[in-house]
DNA sequence: AATGAATGAGGGTTCATTCAT
DNA sequence: TATGAATGAACCCTCATTCAT
């Protein structure tokens, strides 16, 4: 049983593991996202994610080593997902105004496509806690976004196209706005994310400028 | 028992309770505020909210009809705090900017003086849901923020200090920048909250303008 | 609750508790003496003592910190009850070789009247394990039981009434003695505890003799 | 499949088996015996054995009818083990005070080479019940060392050279004296094993002596 | 006005066993 | 022969709520 492999130490990793596992796999994990989008972190047990899956409880004890490890292998996939989504699109922006756009735009198209996605990695994010109590996920998380955000500031500000400002307040602040984004769209689907996107790429490209 | 009279519809005022009675629910919110802002909203649990105000469980079943009541008098009297606090330095500030950037920074103060507090209720926020598994407070909740700072772009626009955009995604945005700004805060203890606010108010004042 | 203010670090005594609660947890302990003893470690779980009990699973968990805590009382208790039978009659004893006499029948005189107790109480010596999987009540619980065995060995080789021998073995053979006259008889209800314990008495009498 | 043909009447002789399913069903016990000595009966969990074992937790189900049928083999393996170490060390000494003493220290060497069989064997006797919840091998699994131990005590006894005294409780000592020195060298292995042994054999020569 | 006591549902996890491949 | 996959029951524990006192 693989979950019983790794508590010996022996990380797994996907290639080892066959076809048919992998499948599992990723249909617990699908069922954990729906679940907690849809019901929020507190309801979303492991039996109510095993009755979305179809399966049962223990089904999945047996392919992860708990229910610690399933929202990990959950927020990985969703974190690698839209970084594979995103990183074409970032590479081909050389202009830092342009590339703060194309960040904010690209993610609201993705938003669009894998909006249950992003609502669960919300809800681990607000809500996983270690045993010591402490956030699994918090702010040292989102530093990676960050400092990718800070790199095109800066590269902006040395060539003098962006006004001084404090990056790092920046930073956070047009992520904070990109995640109120989701937010709202999430909560009125009505809304208009694509406009939101343009009109929050023109806030901050006001907000920067020289 | 108070909380059972609210539960067949007679709704008791503040107005209508002992002294003692205000004192004590005073105290149950109190605690549940430092359970909910230290420890998460999972393990806020009755009977931890109980042993940090140091009395018995029932207590809180005898002044209040349930967790769904304690929580929502909770966020009531935060709010209500919080509005008391920022309404004066509100009205003092004629002109549009100002009042932008007063309210922000004023947001900053009071977070500085009553961080468990806001602790507590972001918990709140992004947890509870009712019995639907819908979020009990959700972006309705803002509905009243988003109005108040609407109000301000508007009155920008129509003088002519402010250029055109779109007032709501701004609204959502300088919300989602402050509270942003509270979370990266309580995680960095020693970040400058204040300078976060001074930076923030310039950010938007940038944006805003003509 | 009790068995919550405990789990933040104020230990409670006995004297501190009601009547009515320490009757609960006598019930408990009782109901837990009688699973053990008849249907044996593995088998005593929660669900079933509470059975025996008459009340819900939950009552346990209510009146003890969890499952641990409840053995540990059952063993204090047991140990307790145990010395205080055995002490007047250890100390009534002048001569060594009466001393180990009279150790050996009172036991068997006690184990007559509290059979379960004693079935239970070996139950949870051979198997409750601590977190690390050592067994929770080693030979190091038994070390004070050698120590007196000891104390008489060395008192009757001083005054010559004893021959020399080495006094941990004898204490360890003395007490493997009077435990398997126990189990023997434990399976074995016919049998004439009281012979046994008088040809072992005798018998230890001839071992230790000069 | 060799175990479900057990399971309808058909028992199957080790002389039926292949070379190859003998040398699984060896590989089986000799994890099963490392696991329960090492971790106790309560953790020696199929799913630890194959682990240990290096196999699929299905293998043992495959070979073995149950965990009730592994665990009957390896008591038997075992026991049929010391037998022949012991058997012929017996033959050897026509005198029975000297009979009784190679018995001891022949047990004693056995130990020392065969220290995990003995404790896993000790797990099992200790705690395995059948379906009714009787422990399955109880003290009439040791019938036969008493009838053993019993047949040397009433030829010393014949002969003059023994004192007249209950032979089943000098057999039910003697036993126990010997697995007590096994448990106490278990726990504490820098002790003398072979001067335990001594001891425990002067002991009872003592003992038994007209 | 307050308490201690009790309940029953639900939490995550472990387990022996079964079964198709 | 052997495996991985799946099951369902039982495990201990936590929880919000109810109730008699």
């Amino acid at each position: 049983m693989r979950s019983e492999n790794q508590s010996i130490g022996q990380s797994v990793s996907d290639a080892d593991r066959s076809f048919i596992e992998l499948a599992r796999r990723a249909q617990i994990i699908d069922a954990a996202v729906e679940t907690l989008a849809e019901e929020g972190y507190a309801k979303a047990s492991l039996a109510r994610i095993a009755q979305r899956a179809g399966i049962s409880k223990g089904v999945i004890s047996y392919h992860f080593a708990g229910k610690e490890e399933l929202l990990e292998r959950l927020v990985e996939q969703v974190y690698e997902r839209m970084g594979a989504f995103m990183e074409p699109r970032m590479v081909a922006q050389p202009d830092p105004g342009e590339r703060l756009r194309a960040y904010v735009e690209s993610l609201a198209a993705y938003m669009r496509e894998h909006r249950v996605q992003l609502a669960a990695l919300g809800q681990v994010f607000h809500n996983m806690r270690n045993s010591e109590g402490k956030l699994r996920y918090g702010v040292a998380t989102s530093e990676g976004l960050y400092a990718f955000l800070e790199s095109i500031f800066r590269e902006g500000q040395e060539s003098g196209a962006f006004r001084r400002f404090d990056v790092r307040v920046m930073a956070v602040s047009v992520q904070a706005g990109i995640d109120a984004m989701f937010e709202y769209w999430d909560v009125h689907p009505e809304h208009d994310l694509e406009g939101h996107a343009r009109e929050l790429a023109e806030l901050f490209a006001q907000a920067v400028r020289a």
